[in-house]
DNA sequence: ATGACGTTGTATGA
DNA sequence: TCATACAACGTCAT
């Protein structure tokens, strides 16, 4: 191959250090380098993105673009607002590409995308080149070594990965990179359909404009911003930087302390810590591939070499919590499309949960509403008005900031599943995938099952308590009058627990503690112009822990899983399960009457609390 | 078969 | 600041 004409295709690899798809992009010595992202409507509209993602990725795009330019003054990231599927044959034939490569996505989605793209490739006789660096090992290495079976825990991940030695030295950045070919384009953008839209409710100004020309509105193929996408900037609330720029600043500067950096230990570390948080904020540039996870690897275990002292061992140090990440990137592969959902899982527990996600998947009835009262107990759960105050506080902090400690994660997960609501775990996977700006799908699909008890971990009985656990890290309640700034007046004594504040301190305190009406849905009906109210509890919390202990160590005893033909056709739940059923409705319509009337979210999931309780 | 272990629980009592 | 009961899970090495 004479004079290669490469295409490098941008997607969670927004870095231009220790890329090994891009080295072996270079290598090639090519005539021109074409550095694309495409637009594809998998992301913009059928995964849940919340403003502040959007944001932090169209950072990742600019910061990206810079660099190439840096590198090249002619270079700049080529974003194209077209499905690769339809875009990327076109592209190869108007700019004569010979070489397709790109960094291995294993992913659902992606790996079924681009098993495509490889045969669409292959048919344009387009020579596709491939490396891993996502993450520290392959999946697909790592799955063989395991003997073809999903890592569930982390011993037999570490087992596997020894056998493959140690994962590969980070790369430098590429002192310069080649020029550009020609860059016009014959052709208009063929719009995708719009089949499911699951950010409408994010396009607050219009409707998403994004596809609406090939190269951008400018036709620089500039990374669009949030008002073409239909996002009011001020719904971008997170301070938290995007960028490969950003990233490295902020791991050099992390790696000044050594003793940090060598004694870390997760379990130690605050989840009520903030300004400055108690772990790295490196997960979203670890998802974004603005940071490269062997890099950090490499860095930490350098910096660690040198301490003197004692040092922290996995899995509770800094390498431990990559290691984790990998397995669930594993065992994600291993599983395939199933990880995402119970029904067809093999993996997974089966619990006959509240809000079942409907079969078949339903984009606009993603669930079914089983029980009024669980739905507006998860509403509140996602909106941070649950009258628990640390929940509240955690959960406020993931909607503005998008992102929590990942001990918040733990409380608020098994606050929702097993420990409090008893709602499904897809449904709090669905919240995290929408808010959290480091979501990456195996780790946060791997996490909801392991702290809902369904998958990787089984001691359920290890319960969080929202006013025990808070306490245990932050006596004063600094977090909490951080994030629920309507408490902020209560003595450290009631900040937890303040609907057991007699009246005159709620009085003292500026905040009046109340039922929310209509079950939990509605804001007050009889408060007054200009006083503050916090919510009551919305349910006692012992008595729900103990009727959740109960239902899993039942579940647990009849022991199906996701891939159990009576889960799939339903009759696990009403054959297996009729006294979970009947032991928990005491106050409600009978189990027979429920059965009859269950129905459907036509909205979305959260509709219902967002324009009431924002008033 | 058996026992040790598993990243990160809570309440109680000394 | 410890230790222990609570009620008792699955995985892995022996």
């Amino acid at each position: 191959m004479p004079h290669p004409r490469v295409l490098y295709w941008f997607r969670t690899d927004l870095r231009v250090h220790d890329s090994p798809a891009l080295h072996a992009a270079l290598a090639l010595e090519p005539q021109c380098l074409y550095p694309v992202w495409c637009w594809d409507p998998h992301y913009v509209r059928e995964a849940r993105v919340g403003p502040n993602r959007w944001q932090f990725l169209i950072q990742c795009q600019r910061d990206l673009s810079a660099s190439l330019t840096r590198l090249n003054p002619a270079q700049r990231l080529l974003v194209l607002r077209e499905a690769p599927g339809t875009l990327l044959p076109k592209l190869f034939k108007e700019w004569a590409i010979t070489h397709l490569v790109f960094e291995k996505d294993t992913d659902s989605y992606a790996a079924q995308r681009d098993a495509e793209i490889v045969k669409l490739a292959q048919e344009a006789d387009v020579q596709v080149i491939t490396r891993t660096g996502r993450t520290l090992w392959d999946p697909a290495a790592i799955i063989k070594e395991n003997g073809g079976k999903a890592t569930m825990s982390l011993t037999s991940f570490m087992k596997a990965s020894k056998n493959l030695g140690d994962p590969p030295k980070p790369l430098p950045e590429p002192s310069s990179i080649p020029d550009p070919g020609d860059l016009s384009l014959s052709f208009l953008n063929t719009v995708p359909p719009t089949v499911i839209d699951l950010n409408k409710l994010h396009r607050q100004k219009h409707d998403d404009e994004s596809y609406s020309a090939l190269a951008g509105p400018n036709s620089d193929f500039a990374p669009p911003t949030l008002e073409e996408l239909g996002i009011p900037e001020s719904t971008a609330t997170t301070p938290h930087q995007g960028g490969e720029t950003v990233a490295l600043t902020q791991l050099a500067k992390l790696l000044e302390d050594s003793k940090f950096i060598a004694t870390f230990e997760k379990p130690k570390t605050a989840p009520t810590a903030f300004e400055p948080a108690a772990t790295t904020l490196l997960s979203p540039h670890l998802h974004f591939g603005s940071l490269s996870v062997r890099r950090f690897l490499h860095d930490v275990q350098r910096v660690t070499s040198a301490y003197k002292g004692s040092k922290s061992q996995p899995p509770t140090n800094l390498p431990g919590q990559l290691y984790f990440r990998d397995m669930y990137f594993a065992a994600q592969h291993a599983v395939g499309p199933a990880f995402s959902h119970t029904v067809g899982n093999p993996v997974v527990r089966y619990i006959p949960w509240h809000l079942p996600s409907t079969m078949p998947p339903s984009p606009t009835a993603p669930y079914t509403i089983d029980s009024p009262r669980a739905h507006a107990w998860f509403l509140r759960w996602a909106w941070g008005v649950t009258g628990f105050p640390f929940v509240d506080a955690l959960m406020r902090q993931l909607r503005q900031e998008g992102w929590i400690h990942h001990l918040g994660r733990h409380m608020v997960a098994c606050f929702l599943t097993r420990g409090g609501a008893y709602v499904d775990w897809e449904r709090g996977a669905e919240v995290f995938e929408e808010l959290l700006l480091d979501h990456e799908p195996a780790c946060n699909l791997g996490n909801w099952m392991w702290l809902s008890c369904t998958a990787f971990f089984a001691q359920y009985y290890r319960c969080y308590s929202p006013v025990a656990f808070g306490k245990k890290w932050d006596p004063h309640g600094a977090f909490v009058r951080r994030y629920v700034p309507e408490l902020r007046g209560f003595a450290d004594k009631w900040i937890y627990e303040p609907h057991l504040a007699p009246e005159a301190e709620q009085r003292k305190a500026g905040c009046f503690i109340r039922d929310l009406e209509d079950g939990g849905l509605l804001p007050l009906k009889t408060q007054a112009a200009g006083q503050v109210y916090y919510p009551s509890p919305m349910f006692d919390f012992a008595e729900r822990r103990d009727f959740c202990l109960a239902q899993m160590k039942k579940a647990y005893q009849v022991g199906l899983h996701g891939d159990d033909p009576r889960v799939r056709d339903g009759t696990a739940k009403a054959e297996l399960f009729e006294q979970v059923e009947s032991s928990e409705n005491t106050t409600t319509a009978s189990t027979h009457k429920r059965k009859r009337t269950r129905s459907t979210n036509e909205a979305g999931p959260l509709d219902g609390w967002v324009k009431k309780g924002k008033k």
